[in-house]
Order: C-alpha cells, then structure tokens, then sequence
RNA sequence: GCGGAUGUGGCGGAAUUGGUAGACGCGCCAGAUUUAGGUUCUGGUGUCUUAUGGCGUGGGAGUUCGAGUCUCCCCAUCCGCACCA
C-alpha cells in the first residue's frame, strides 16, 4: 500500500485551493462573517517556529468557521518599518527597503509552504507607499481634532539606538530593545493624547465589552493605566525669593492630613530647580539623585534621602507651619511631583521621617489598639481604623474621613477631589529613517504647517546604503537636505520637512482595520470596515498585552471619533498563546550548539553497570536513558575536565552528542529547556522540519503537546508522534478507498457493534467542534487519535458500509483544521465530493449522544467497589437495587448495615454502610 | 512590597455543576515483523504488596455520603507592576 506522502500531496492541494480562490473573503454575502487575524509578522528574515504555531492555531479557527458557514476574513501582511532594517543595512551594507522586501519574498512562500487559509488579496506590508499615505492623513486628521500635539518635554533618549522611545517601551529604565539605559532628554516631539482616553480605556476593561480577554491581560492593562481617587490641593507657601506662592500636590490619603510632618518635591520638580539655581549644595543634592539608578534592585538599596529647602507651607487645617524637603523617592511624572508626608501611615515618609528626626504623628487608629497608647514604632500602619488626633474627622472610620477631608478642603476652596492615571501620552517621534514620515513642515514664518493632501504621501528619499554606517537618523544630514528643504505650503518661504518618523506601532495599530476595507482614497470605507470589524479572534503573544493591544484600542477610539467606524474596541476576543521552548546544548568550551547539530545515539542499556555508571545515571536524572553513545560515556569517565565541567553545571543534564565540523565527536551538555533564541542557539527550522515531516505534521505537533496558552516543548519525537498520526489516518481511510461515493444509504436499524460505531462517531463530532470553538486543541487531537483507534478495524460490507463511510468522513474533516493537505487527500480517496475544504462540517446527532445502557460505579463508603450497568433512565430503586446486588459490592456489605444509599443519575452510586 | 496565576505518573498533559484520578501523546518495558539498526505493529506501564487489598493530585486542617475540584492556613514556582504619594 501506498504511504502518504506530503512532498507531493502538500503542493498539489495548495495549488487547488488556490485555483478555486478558496479563502477569498467576501464572496458569500448571505453568510455570517467571520474575522479572525493573527498578529501580523515582522519580516525578520524567516520564518520561525513561534510564527507556525501562531498561524497554525488562527488557521484552525478559520478553516473550521469557514465549515461552519461563515464567510471568513482571515488575512495576513507584514509590519515591515523598524530598526531591524538598519540595523542589517548597517552590517550588510544593504538598503534597508531591499532587506525587508526580500525578506518578504521570502517569508510569504515560507507561510504558503503551510498551508494556510489566507485571503492573500488583501496582503500589504505597511512600508508600502499605498498603506502609510493613510496613516499620514490619519495624522493630520487626528491633529486637526485635538488628539495629537506637540509639544517641549522630557523625552526617554536611547543612546545605543539614537532615538526617543515611548514610555511602554522602556522596561526598568532601559530600552526595550537595545537594552542600554535610558536619558532623560527635553526635546520638541509628537504626543498621541492617549490619557484624554484613559478613563475609557479603563472602563472597557470592566463593563463587559472586553468578556472574550483573558483576564491578567485585563489587569496588566488596568495596572498601568494605573487610575487612583483622590486630591489635588495645594499649599501655600512662606519663604524668601519663592518662585511660586503655593504647592500643588496630589494624595490619595486626604484623610491622613492632620498626620502631616512634611511636605516634599521631586529632585527635578520647579521648585527645587528654582533653589538649586543659587545654592550649590542643593544642586549637588539634586545631581547625586539623577545618577541614582531606576532599576529594581537600585530602588531596593537606595536610602531616603532629602535636602532641606528654606521654604515652609501652612497646613490647611492647622496652620501649622510643615517644612519643605527635596526627596528622592519622589516622581516628577506622577501626579504634581509633590507630595504631602504622614509618616505614620506611609512607609517611605517614615524611613524618610526617622532619618530627619520629623514629627511622627498617627491619625488612623487600629481596629484593636487603644487611642491613647497607639503608636508607630518602625513599621508605618496602612490599613483600616478610627481617625485620631484629627481635629473634626475624630472618631470616624477612615473610609469616610477620606470623603469628608475632600469635601473640607473643597469647601475651603484650596483643591478639589480629582481621578488620577499612571498612564502618560503615547510619544510617536522616532528619529530613524525606515519608519513612516511625520507629514508635517515646519516654516520660520507659520510655524507647524500640515503637509497638504496633494502632496501625500511624504515618501523616504532614496538615500546611498552606505549612509546607514553612520549612526543617528540619515533623514537629518547632507544627504537628504533636497528632501528636507521645501516650500512652505502657506507662505511659500523655504521651510524644512519633519525629520522624525512614526513609531512603528502606530504602523499596527490600524492594520487590521486596513484588512477589512483597502479603498484608495481614504484609510478605510466605513460600511465595508464595520461589516468584517471587529476581529472577532485575534491571536499573538502575551509581550504584546500593553504596548500594542493598548495603543490599538486607543486607535480605533480616534477612528471611531473621525466617523471610520461604529466600534471602539477592534478585537471581540483575544488568545495569547504561550511560547515555543527547545532543550539548550553547550560543548564542553561553554558555546551554544544547534540542536541540528546534536546526534542522538542510543548506547546498549546496563552495558556499564559500574559505579561509574550508576554515579553518571544519577547525575543525568532520567533512569535507564538509554541516549548515552558509550563513546561519549567513556569519554565523560576518563576525562576529567569533562566531569569538571559537569560538577559546574551540576544543574543542566547530561547526555547525547554532537559532531563537529571537523568529525570529532564531543560531549554536549543539555541545558535547561527555555524559550527559543538565537543567542542560545535552541532554534528548529521549521522549513526544514516541513521536510522531514511535512508541514501537517508541524502544524499538528504544535497544537497537540500543550494547551495553547502555555508554552509548548518542541522535540523530534513529538513531531514524529504527529507523523505518525498521519500515516495511520491515511492508512486507514485507504482501506475504505471509494466508500463514499454512491453509498448506500443508513439503515435504521442496525447491529449493536454497528451502533456503537456510530455513537463514537457523532461524540467525537460534538466533542471537536466544543473542542475547536473554545481552544482546546490539545484535547480536540486526543480525541482524534481515540477515534482513529475505533476506525482502525472497520467493516465495509453490506449494512457496515454506510457506517464506516460516516466514519471515515467525520475522521477526515475533523482532521482537516489541523492536517489540511492530509484531510485533501483522503476525501479524495474515499470519494468525497469536491473539496474537503468545502465540505459542511458535520453535524453531531443528538440521538446518537446517549447510550442504552450505562456503566456505574458503585461506592462503598466512598471508595469504588464494583461496577453495574443499567438503562440511563432506570428508576432509582431499580439502581439502588442493582447496585446492593452487584457481587463486588455485596462482598463489601458483609457485617454491615446500609445507613443511607446516594445515587446520582447518570453517574455514581455509593453505598453508606456502618 | 502589591496584584495575578500555577502546582496531578519518568515527561507534556486529561478529568462538565464536587461523582470511576491519570484520557491522549512522548518515553520506557515485553513480544511480533523486518534487512544489522533506526522503521512498523501488538500488549503493558501511578505506587506499595505474593495477593484480597492499601496508598496516591505541593504540605496541613476543614466542609461533604463523596474533594484534584469548595473553605482556611502554609510551602514552592512562574508572570505582571512597583519609591505611583
């Protein structure tokens, strides 16, 4: 019999679909539709294992939507400006615009070789002049309605990539990519005002239109919006040569204000400036805090520290006059940077009180300590109690001398009680090259002027590669001065072009809506838009839970507003799906080896059954291995550098082999599994796994070992578990080659073991579909491979005939999601009509659901003793009867009583007895 | 520190509302076939015990006829946020 090849099946069935146009969307306008879009790649060069299962588990989706009925959108392209492209043309010498056009070349056969259900009409990668023109009139257009500014402010510079980065992308006071520390830098840039939409973006989070997110997702976003009640007052001021009379602050804590010691600044708050320009030691003060790290563990170490400044502020309701500090734990970037201190009740007021000798004073007293006694000693009390020492708030709980304090200093007209957002704007000036244009000139006469529509899009200018071995942003040199220096549009005088471009996340944070509706005159046509929108399943990684599915949802507010849409939120539901981790292998000189590089050879077990043996066994953990190549093992016993090398790294195992370019063989050691990565050099190519397996059988590995939202483990023999799978399918399905076409029809009545068959079928059928539509894929494949198990021995004779070819049918299509090119092959061998593909997904009949008769298990005091098998709809006493009946269980009874028999319907029996 | 998860065989993982713990895959063991092997097929595989049986879901308590699942307290691991006033 012939095997099932995928080296020539796979091509075949790619090339049908393709002549058919299978996956074009929009063709069945009596159909529900159906959105569902994967995060869209970065042309990095090719295709990695991470973008399969990402592909692969959307492609299910699609395929098995598309079965069910819909008309499915299910698009892909490429998020294609970014530094990656400088970086290479730096090195190669490369143009960065051929780099990445190559690499999409390269990346889109890559993907077809899948097998994919894309409607690959709609692809565009957004470096392409057709799609930026839209982003640069959304520029404009958000400008024009207030949702962008520009404006003078503390930027974070880094200086490895040489460009502003947003406040999402630096991650402990680094930058997300280059991982250098981040400057503070004041500069002129572009500002998306994504804090005007903070309270929505927030609400979203909680009212029911986001239910399909996972929840840390939710509360990833909610912790950085960072929203927090409370109050906005100010101090006024006493002091000589003050630059201002009063001090703003910000408290979420009003009620703890008869607690107050102190009141402090943030080292680069105006006020201090403003001191620090006269008094040296006060500028040495702020210095020794700006050179204080940003990173955790700095934050751990660093000391309160403060620096006295002669300046006092009135307490509100006291008069009393509070002394005014420069601190260092205080954050210019939130709330006013000022703070008021109640040492008592906050931790760092009281490190920072002790050190300065200040007035510790407790205003909330413990639900369980005296009034008169209650004191702080070294641990500042933060939670409930009775306001004490606190003039008109004495004797209330804290929870309502919170409001009251407000309302008085409201009253007082000193400030009022205000929401408060971590979140910042979204900076989007990046001073790179390979990004998208700011549209937008500038003239000494009329200041910022917008790029007219006519002359869209503001293109890059062809610049020499070689210009990408200077560092900094080729836009702003001599070389591209006929780019930057234009007519202005309004006055005519000589102006100069923005040089900045657009982070590339404004790039993704339309996409999808561009996927929908591509007219040429504007980004998208709003009926067309609103039809497919919003992504019903949008699938990618966690890394993305903030930066990119924040600012998306800020986006399509803008796009909403500018009448683009109906929606507010573009992705309905949203699976983040876990990473693809591998083994890691080092030689013995410490270098990262390629697990193609690794052989794997089995040495005769127990053939070294001395202590030396038993000793290596204990050290690599797994038992009987049977992976050791006894060259390798005799190598490790006699060579002592090797077992020194293994003591230091006692916590990686041991084992296989590698063979090196120069056909030696050296010992590897196998490191901890982990997250593929060049540097570790832990990658499988997945082209090249395609080969060895076919791409259904990579696509199916992925999906079967893990549920799809952890991290998944790729091994060989897992892929060769999925091989497998798929030659058995096929051999199977082989032996009913024809049987679908002209069958018979189904008998009604039918043998038992007939029956039986067909009950399987039709709760495999419910058990996929459920399987399917709430991503349990792992569980979905089990249940394939239990069904294959049960067509494995199939008659096709006579009555037998239809039952298997039911059988068959429902084991190809439900297949077909995950083995697409596979699912072709065997309906054509088992004489299917037209395409699987096209093929109705199947209908579980719920008449074939239940069974005639049940087994149960029979508890005795709760442990199982014996089964009985029953109708499902027996009387309970019948059952109750069977079940003190059954051998098993009457055994158990000897010398007892029943006290008391429970019996679920459908499910378990157990027995009381004393 | 705050918040969120997770903890089940040698491994990845199953187990509707509390109702037969370990589906399915990998690995391992035995047998068959083959061409020397990789391959393929069949059977076995939580653990202790000669066995009837006992014990088993990170640890400890509790609720219940019955707990992997619910409650409380610990322990461990992972993730996110963090001098956020």
């Amino acid at each position: 019999m012939a095997r099932y090849n995928p080296a020539a099946a796979e091509p075949k069935w790619q090339k049908a679909w393709d002549e058919k146009d299978c996956f074009a969307a929009g063709r069945h306008s009596e159909r529900p539709k159906y959105y569902v879009l994967e995060m869209f790649p970065y042309p990095s060069g090719k295709i990695h294992i991470g973008h399969v299962r990402n592909y692969a588990m959307g492609d299910v989706i699609a395929r098995f939507k598309r079965a069910r009925g819909f008309d499915v959108l299910h698009p892909m392209g490429w998020d294609a400006f970014g530094l990656p492209a400088e970086n290479a043309a730096m090195q190669t010498g490369g143009h960065p615009k051929d780099w990445t056009y190559g690499n999409i070349e390269v990346m889109r056969e890559q993907l077809k070789r899948m097998g994919l259900a894309i409607d690959w009409s709609r692809e565009f990668a957004t470096c392409d002049p057709e799609y930026y023109v839209h982003q640069q009139k959304l520029f404009l257009e958000f400008l024009q309605k207030g949702f962008i500014e520009r404006r003078e402010s503390l930027v974070n510079w880094d200086p490895v990539e040489m460009t502003v980065l947003a406040n999402e992308q630096v991650v402990d006071g680094k930058g997300w990519r280059s991982g250098a520390p981040v400057e503070r830098k004041s500069m002129s840039t572009w500002f998306f005002k994504i804090t005007d939409r903070a309270e929505d973006l927030l609400d979203a989070l909680d009212d029911g239109r986001l239910e399909g997110w996972p929840a840390h997702v939710k509360e990833m976003q909610r912790n950085w919006i960072g929203r927090s009640e409370g109050l906005m007052m100010a101090f006024p001021l006493s002091g000589d040569d003050l630059p201002q009379d009063k001090l703003p602050i910000y408290t979420t804590r009003p009620d703890t204000l008869y607690g107050a010691s102190f009141l402090g600044v943030a080292p680069d708050h105006p006020l201090a400036t403003h001191f620090a320009e006269k008094d040296p030691e006060a500028a040495a003060f702020i210095a020794e805090c700006q050179a204080q790290g940003t990173s955790e563990a700095d934050i751990e170490k660093a000391e309160k520290k403060g620096f006295r400044l002669p300046v006092t502020g009135r307490h509100p309701f006291t008069d009393e006059e509070l002394p005014v500090y420069i601190a260092n734990f205080i954050l210019m970037q939130y709330g006013t940077g000022a703070i008021f201190a109640c040492p008592a009740h906050d931790q760092r007021d009281l490190d920072f009180a002790r050190k300065y000798k200040l007035n510790v004073i407790p205003v909330v007293c413990p639900p369980d300590a005296d009034p008169s006694s209650f004191e702080v000693a070294d641990e500042a009390y933060v939670g409930p109690g009775t306001m004490m020492m606190s003039g008109f708030l004495d004797g209330l709980p804290a929870e309502e001398a919170l409001p009251a304090a407000i309302k008085k200093i409201e009253e007082m007209g000193w400030g009022e009680g205000t929401t408060n957002y971590r979140l910042r704007d979204w900076g989007l000036s990046r001073q790179r090259y390979w990004g998208c244009p700011i549209p937008i000139i500038h003239c000494d006469n009329c200041g910022v002027v917008p790029v007219p529509d006519d002359q869209l899009p503001v293109g890059l200018p062809p610049i020499d590669a070689s210009e990408f071995k200077t560092p900094g942003n080729p836009l702003d040199r001599e070389s591209t001065r006929a780019w930057r220096e234009v007519a202005c549009p309004q006055c005519g005088e000589m102006a100069r072009r923005e040089t900045d471009t657009m982070d590339t996340f404004v790039d993704s944070s339309w996409y999808f809506a561009r996927f929908a509706s591509q007219p040429e005159d504007q980004p998208v046509e709003k009926a067309e838009a609103d039809a497919w929108m919003p992504v019903q399943q949008y699938i990618g990684g966690i890394e993305h839970a903030i930066l990119h599915l924040l600012y998306a949802r800020y986006f399509t507010r803008n796009l909403q507003e500018c009448g683009y849409t109906e929606i507010s939120e573009p992705f309905t539901n949203l699976f983040t799906q876990g990473m693809v981790t591998h083994e890691t292998y080092r030689d013995l000189n410490g270098n990262w080896r390629l697990p193609e590089d690794v052989r794997y050879q089995s040495a005769p077990a127990g053939e070294y059954p001395d202590a030396g043996y038993q000793q290596i066994q204990e050290w690599v953990g797994r038992g009987a291995h049977g992976g050791l190549q006894h060259t390798l093992f005799e190598k490790a016993l006699s060579n002592e550098s090797f077992l020194e090398a293994y003591y230091k790294q006692h916590e990686e195992r041991f084992g296989y082999h590698y063979v090196g370019a120069n056909g030696l063989e050296l010992p590897v050691l196998i490191g901890p599994i982990e997250k593929m990565s060049k540097s570790k050099k832990n990658v499988v190519n997945p082209m090249a796994m395609a080969d060895a397996y076919g791409a259904d059988a990579v696509r199916f590995f992925m999906l079967s070992d893990s549920p799809p939202e952890r991290d998944v483990e790729w091994t060989e023999a897992g892929a060769e578990g999925a091989w497998r799978f798929a030659n058995r399918v096929y051999e199977t399905v082989a032996k009913g080659e024809g049987i679908m076409r002209g069958c018979a029809a189904m008998p009604t009545e039918l043998s038992d073991d007939l029956m039986a068959l067909r009950r399987t079928t039709h709760k495999t059928i419910a058990g996929v579909t459920g399987d399917i539509e709430h991503f349990r894929f792992n569980k979905a494949i089990a249940r394939l491979y239990e069904f294959l198990g049960a067509c494995k021995n199939l008659r096709s004779d006579g009555d037998a005939a239809p039952v298997a070819a039911e059988a068959l049918g429902v084991l190809t299509q439900l297949t077909a999601p995950f083995m697409p090119h596979l699912a072709e092959e065997c309906w054509e061998l088992l004489g299917g009509e037209g395409l699987c593909t096209d093929a109705a997904w199947p209908e579980a009949n719920e008449a074939l659901l239940t069974e005639d008769v049940v087994t149960l298990p029979v508890q005795v005091n709760g442990k199982r003793r014996g089964e009985i098998k029953v109708a499902p709809d027996a009387a309970e006493d019948a059952v109750k009867e069977a079940a003190l009946a059954q051998r098993d269980v009457a055994r158990f009874m000897e010398g007892k009583t029943v006290r008391k028999v429970i019996v679920v319907p459908g499910r378990i029996i157990n027995v009381v007895a004393g």
